[in-house]
DNA sequence: TTGAAAGCGCTAACAC
DNA sequence: GTGTTAGCGCTTTCAA
C-alpha cells in the first residue's frame, strides 16, 4: 500500500484537510505550513490516489475511444496516427485516454457505448468513422454524453465534429484525371454505410456529372478499406470490357491493393491505367509508383477533436462546433501523364 | 447524477448492504429479495459506479500501455494491430486499456512510467520495444509493478516477456540470400538501442560468419524504423562501390522505403538487387514487388502479452514467463531468383 | 437472512 | 490559518 495523504499530514503534523489544501495550492495556508507539507510529501514520495480524487470530484479525467476493428490482422495505420494525436493532446490537458476495440455494429460495441453514455466510466468520447444513421451518435446525443466525432452524419442531430470535405477531395481527384484526358474512370468506394463513403462516392458522381461524363454502373464497386479488398475490387474492374483507364480508390490502403492487382495483370500504373487514393498515409509516398492521393492530416485531426472534447467537458465555449477541413490533392506518379487519344479510343 | 445503489436499495425496500450482496450474487440473500433487488436495478437502469468500486477494491481493473511515438506523422501500423490485440484480450477479462503516447526516453515517458509504478493508476503495464538497459523495466521491477514486455532485455533482471526470436529470423533471411548466391549482403539495422535491433543485427553477423562471409563495415547502417529512414539508408548503401547485391532491412517499413530508393536508381528489385524485410506487416504482400520478410504475429502477441499480464495481476500461476516465438520466413518476389556468377563478380 | 457501521483516499463546506 | 465534519458510491466485516 502506498503513501496516503493521511500519512503526509501526520508527518507534517497537520490535519488531512490542511495537507490537501496545502498541496492544492490554496491561498489560505500559511507559507510555513505549505512548506512543511510539501517537504513531507516529497520525502515520503506521496502520489495522490487518482481513484479517490475521481470519486470525490465525480469525474474521471478520462476520455474514451472505441476503435472500430474489423478482426485480427487488422492494422490500419490510421489508428496509430490518430491515437497518437488524441493521446498527446489529452495528456497536455491532463486527461487519460481509454481505448477499447470492438467490431463496428457489434453487440460489444453497443454495450461499450452504452456504458460510456451512462456516465462514470469516461468523461467523454471520441467517435470515428461515423455511419449513416449512426446509432452511436443517437445514443450519445440522447444521453447527453459529451463527445466529438471525426466525421459528419445525417439526420437532424446537431453535434460537434471535425471532418474533411471528402466530397470536394474526391472531386479534385476526378477532375485531375479528367483533365489528363481520362473518360472511363471507375470508383472503388469505401463502404457506403460509412458517411465518408457516401461523401467520397458522391464526390465522384457529382464531378463526373459536372463534366458531362456518363458513369457505367459497373464502374462503381464497394470495398472494405483493406488492401485485400482493394485488390479484389480492382480485379473485378479489370475484367470489364472495355476496362476503365483510371481508378479512384476510396482510401490509400485499398489503392495499394488495387495497384498490386493491376500490376499482376502486367499493366503499368500511370501508363496503362491511372490510380488515385485518399488519405495520404505516409506509405503512399513510397509505393511503386508513388500514389496520387488526397491529403488528410490525421494526427492534427486527432489533436483537434480531442481539444474540442476537453472544452465541451469543461463547459468552455467552443469556437466552432463544426470544422470542415479543405482537402489538398497530392499528385504523384500513379496518375501518369496525359492520356493519348489512342489509348482512350 | 445517475442511479446509485442507494436508490436501488430504497426502491427494493432493503439496505444498501443487502442490495450490494444481492447483485453480487452472494448466497446468503433470500431468493425473493434477490428478485426484488434485481428488478429494481433493471427498472431504474442501475449501473455500478466503477470509480467507487475501484476505490473500495483497491484496484483499477485497468491495464496501461505507453506507446513510444516518434513525433507526429507517426503511423506505424504495428501499433494499430498490437492495440487491437491487447484491447480485445483485455476486454475479454473485463479490463480497460489506458493508452498514452510519449517519445521514447523523454521526460514525459519517464513520468508516465513513474506514475504507473506508484500504483493506483493502472494495475499493470504492457511494455514494448524494450531497450538495452531499459530504465522502464528497471523501474517497474524495482517498484514491483506488474508488467509484461514484448521483448527481452539484457541484465540480470528477470521479468515476464513474449518475444520473437529475431536473431534466428534474420538468420533465415541471410541464409536465404546466401543460398541464392549473394555474397555482398548489406544490413539496414533497427536502432541498436532497441533490443530487437541488437538481435537482428546479431542474426545478420552470426549467419554471415557461419557461412564464412566477411562483412564490410560499410554494409551495416542504422535506420530509424520509418520508410524515410529506410530510403535514406538504402541510398547510402547504393553509393558503395561495389554496391551490395542484397539488402536485409530491419523492419518492413524501412524495407518499403529502401525499395523506393532502389527503384529511383533505376534498379530492379529481385533482379539487380534483392531485398528482405522483417515483420510481415499486411502491406508487405502488396508492395511492388511483394516483400520477402519474416513473419511476426503482432495481434496474437498482443493478446498473449495481455493474457499473461492479467494472470500476473491476479496472482495466478503463469504457465511460462518467457515465451520465445519461432519466426517463419515468408519468401516473396523481392528476393528474386538465384544470382548469376556474372552479377556477383 | 438482513442491516448498521466502518472505511477505501480524497475534497470541500463550515466552523473555530 | 486550521481542524472538524460530512460525504463521493461502494464493499465488507460483524452483530443482530
Amino acid at each position: 500500500m502506498s503513501v496516503t495523504l493521511k500519512d503526509v499530514a501526520a508527518r507534517a503534523g497537520v490535519s488531512v484537510t490542511t495537507a490537501s489544501r496545502a498541496l492544492a495550492g490554496y491561498a489560505d495556508v500559511s507559507a510555513e505550513t505549505r512548506q512543511r507539507v510539501a517537504a513531507a510529501a516529497t520525502e515520503m514520495g506521496y502520489r495522490p490516489n487518482v481513484t479517490a480524487q475521481r470519486l470525490q470530484k465525480q469525474r474521471t479525467d478520462t476520455l474514451g475511444f472505441i476503435m472500430p476493428t474489423f478482426g485480427p490482422r487488422f492494422s490500419d495505420p490510421f489508428f496509430s496516427e490518430f491515437i497518437a494525436g488524441i493521446g498527446n493532446e489529452a495528456a497536455a490537458h491532463n486527461y487519460d485516454l481509454l481505448v477499447s476495440a470492438h467490431a463496428p455494429d457489434s453487440e460489444g460495441e453497443r454495450q461499450a457505448y452504452e456504458r460510456a453514455a451512462r456516465g462514470g466510466w469516461v468523461d467523454g468520447l471520441i467517435v470515428v468513422r461515423t455511419r449513416v444513421n449512426d446509432p452511436r451518435i443517437q445514443l450519445l446525443c440522447r444521453q447527453g454524453c459529451p463527445f466529438v466525432a471525426f466525421g459528419r452524419s445525417v439526420g437532424e442531430l446537431d453535434y460537434p465534429y471535425v471532418d474533411e470535405d471528402s466530397l470536394t477531395g474526391v472531386g479534385l481527384l476526378v477532375q485531375h484525371f479528367i483533365d489528363l484526358g481520362h473518360r472511363r474512370i471507375a470508383f472503388i468506394s469505401p463502404p457506403t454505410t460509412l458517411m465518408f463513403g457516401q461523401h467520397r462516392l458522391q464526390g465522384y458522381r457529382q464531378t463526373m456529372a459536372a463534366n458531362g461524363l456518363p458513369i457505367q454502373p459497373d464502374w462503381i464497386v464497394e470495398g472494405d478499406l483493406t488492401q485485400r479488398g482493394g485488390a479484389e475490387k480492382a480485379e473485378q474492374l479489370l475484367r470489364l470490357d472495355p476496362p476503365p483507364t483510371a481508378m479512384i480508390v476510396g482510401n490509400d490502403l485499398m489503392a495499394i491493393g488495387a495497384m498490386r492487382s493491376i500490376q499482376q495483370h502486367g499493366l503499368q500504373i500511370g501508363k496503362d491505367i491511372a490510380i488515385g487514393g485518399f488519405d495520404d498515409i505516409p506509405l503512399s509516398a513510397y509505393t511503386n509508383p508513388p500514389l496520387t492521393t488526397v491529403h488528410q492530416p490525421i494526427y492534427d485531426i486527432g489533436r483537434q477533436v480531442c481539444a474540442m472534447l476537453v472544452n465541451i467537458i469543461n463547459r468552455r465555449p467552443l469556437p466552432t462546433a463544426h470544422v470542415l477541413l479543405t482537402p489538398t490533392l497530392i499528385v504523384r506518379e500513379s496518375s501518369g501523364g496525359p492520356v493519348s487519344a489512342l489509348n482512350e479510343l
